[in-house]
DNA sequence: AGCGGACTGGACTGGCCGGTCCAGTGTGTG
DNA sequence: CACACACTGGACCGGCCAGTCCAGTCCGCT
């Protein structure tokens, strides 16, 4: 059974709320750290709502797995659009390491610290967060590969495998980050994959 | 209070079969996932074993947390001694894609799963953590610094940046490999890495 | 042999947690 | 306006879980 599709205005909001409040939960405690009660207290519902909207515990984490996709993805849908200049590239990797500094290294990557948590756990939710991280790595591809299309990276440049070492560095770089609480991690991991992409550019 | 250490063998014993039971348990049900009755039951142990030797369940995941960081780098250290050449790097990296072959590319890096788990709610542990990444990046620069002590690499070279970049692209390879189920994610990131190294080789 | 501390077995407790159930109240439609 | 159904409140249950406690047994040492 899959989560129920709420008929009215009011259920949706209902369901977003309590998604909401578990993913909150969750990026604070962890899953199995954010019990349902937990949930229903800060989404200001009852138990019978979250199994009205929710087949069980693990429907909900499944949702907010997917919930947690579309906030990093939609997040940097932005700077997402520039990936295919290098000033473009630098900026979004700004933006990451800005980011950090922020959360003073704290949390690591939303996609990452739940795939820790429930890719072992729960197959849905693995895909959920394996969707995240393709359209990640789409994003990026598509940026290299218009500057390939204007002819800005010389003809051996493999855009794909680019993109994923790319994302490799971002991920590999938060994990970093986060247990040495240290955003230069992240910095540092980013230049590396900067570099590779600066290496790829056509001689003009 | 710190976990207490035991005055006699057999205790030393019963101590580290506590630990590698909670291990397991934690490296297949994940740390909320495994409860003290299932390490006394692994560990063919009682309730009070556990307790003469930890002071609680964080205490307990502290000690799971080092033992996991020894052996994640105590089982590379053959190969880390051979980090000083290309072949030698090739087969380190060699050795982690096959790894996660014969795992079916999942699991992760236990270090890199227990980051996610404990780093934001035990501070002990995600120091232990940060130790076991910390000796591998040692390991790496090592390598790649005795290759500049021979003049192998080019002077501007930074053997630091270049480890660094080479545990991120681990990490990260691995991350990308748990979620998305294929070992060739790991394999990719880690060309990436040593292609930087490469780039990096004093012009003979 | 006998002392003291290290070590062990396992019953017990109070609290929390996922999940159920039912008696309702709102709400859009015919 | 009335019917059906989406939605809501909250009491309740059985099971599990971290941690406590005490009555022991083992073992090195003198």
């Amino acid at each position: 059974m899959t989560s129920a599709q709420p008929a009215t205005a009011k259920g949706r909001e209902t369901r977003e709320r309590i998604i909401r409040a578990a993913a909150s939960l969750v990026a604070e405690r962890g899953v199995l750290g954010t019990s349902l009660d937990d949930v229903r207290a800060r989404a200001h519902a009852s138990k019978s709502q979250l199994y009205h909207y929710f087949a069980d515990r693990d429907d909900l984490m499944r949702a907010v797995a997917r919930a947690a996709s579309d906030d990093v993805v939609g997040g940097q849908a932005g700077l997402f659009e520039r990936l295919d200049t290098i000033d473009g590239l630098r900026a979004w990797a700004q933006a990451l390491v800005t980011l950090q500094h922020t959360r003073n290294a704290k949390g690591g990557c939303p996609i990452g610290s739940l795939a820790g948590q429930l890719a072992e756990q729960d197959e849905g939710a693995r895909l959920e967060l394996a969707d995240g991280l393709d359209r990640w790595e789409t994003a990026i591809r598509q940026g290299l590969e218009r500057m390939a299309a204007r002819g800005e990276l010389h003809p051996g440049a493999d855009p794909s495998a680019l993109a994923q070492n790319t994302l490799a560095a971002v991920q590999g770089g938060l994990l970093l980050t986060q247990v040495r609480r240290d955003p230069n991690q992240l910095r540092s991991a980013l230049n590396g994959a900067m570099k590779a992409i600066l290496a790829a550019r056509a001689v003009s």
